[in-house]
DNA sequence: ACCTATTGATAAGC
DNA sequence: TGCTTATCAATAGGT
């Protein structure tokens, strides 16, 4: 829908590619809304430019689209284990670990039994780089997924820390309710014997909330990992 | 763009609700694609019907999409915490790599000019043999410290999420007595204008902590955190 | 950023 | 759900 047709292919020319960006993410932020509204829909978008800068809608929240999108996969595949992800890596070592031993054993064949085929140096010395490369291929790649997974943990770890945050500010904020709600029922009503047993359940939790909420904030990451408990 | 104009507001009549939710989700996902395509974008689209049922697309996957959703926000306000422990790990890798290239060098500076003094080629072999010991060594300690660290962020991990669902269980204790302290006040106080601010402030909080509780179900924490080995 | 000719999306109806 | 068509909305190309 323009002056022309256009074909649906990377466009190449970097300007007007940046300028089609401007315009298409308007309109599919906007259809996305619509739709929202229109329906009755949760939807989330996430858009990266090619630059690598975020834009995002969510009818909701971001983290709620997100968390019910996880919820339904796990629910769709609930066949595959829910320990899916460190599986995977396990999964991933172990396939590493066997090609290792692979190449090894091969290698092994090689320098014990071809060798009494008559290789030359030559071919002896070739057959050794060709497996000095691979075996460094395999260690980078080793490499690059254990310090991918520790990013991930991290990632992951920092994500629920910003939750427990949220929640322990939720804590607080439902205890102040609580206690000017309590307040008002205790003035206004006549009864004081039940009032007063909230009142005492009422203080147990509080004593608990504070240490909770100590928690988060002195808990540090950078600090050894020993459980403190 | 149709037959007729229409308001952006919630369809009333179910049946044409559901009607144009095929339209327009087709629609917006053809327009997600050619986004995508067109702009050498990454996009995610995630919408969920009112029925619930889930629809989505990813240019990439949506795993990709979702963790670099992540990354980007939690770099958005990293710039309150630039003593980040991904930041930590990732100069460590960095040192660990330049370690290893750097006794590479050593080795191939050794085997290359070293030579040339006049060293036998036993004493070649030994001073090669000596190097690859180091090497192992440097390696395993390497992995051992990279196994180590996954092992401790998963348990990290494992904990905060337990203090996690303990918050969400608090929230909730403290919003249904919130609700019962409520119904205390309500009843026994004359003046209803304030109460009726509290209690849609609690409906607020409420419709948040369903959200957040129903959370740590979904997500694979209860993964057992231990690394294989 | 703004302007239109033109294409594309879709509301309504079957 | 799929097809058709009149209409409206998005946007390509240009300024």
């Amino acid at each position: 829908m323009g002056r022309g047709k256009i074909v649906i292919q990377r466009i190449d020319d970097s300007t007007s590619r940046q300028v089609t960006f401007s315009k298409r993410r308007k309109g599919l932020i906007k259809k996305a809304k619509e739709l929202a509204i229109l329906c009755d829909a949760e939807v989330g978008l996430i858009i990266f430019s090619s630059t690598g800068k975020l834009y995002d809608f969510a009818s909701s929240s971001m983290k709620s689209v997100i968390d019910r999108y996880n919820k339904s996969k796990i629910e769709q595949q609930q066949l595959l284990n829910p320990a899916s992800e460190v599986k995977f890596w396990q999964r991933e070592a172990a396939v590493l670990r066997q090609e290792l031993h692979a190449l090894q054993e091969n290698h092994r064949r090689q320098i014990m039994g071809e060798q009494l085929n008559g290789l030359s140096v030559n071919e002896l010395n070739s057959l050794e780089n060709q497996l000095e490369i691979s075996l460094r291929g395999i260690r980078t790649k080793k490499e690059r997924m254990m310090t991918h997974e520790i990013q991930e943990l991290s990632q992951k770890r920092q994500l629920i820390h910003q939750e427990n945050l949220e929640l322990s500010r939720k804590v607080q904020r439902f205890h102040q309710e609580n206690v000017e709600l309590y307040k008002k029922a205790y003035t206004a009503s006549a009864n004081g014997v039940i009032h007063r047993e909230l009142a005492a359940a009422d203080d147990e939790s509080n004593t608990q909330i504070r240490l909770q909420l100590s928690q988060p904030e002195h808990s540090d990451y950078e600090t050894p990992p020993r459980a403190s408990q």
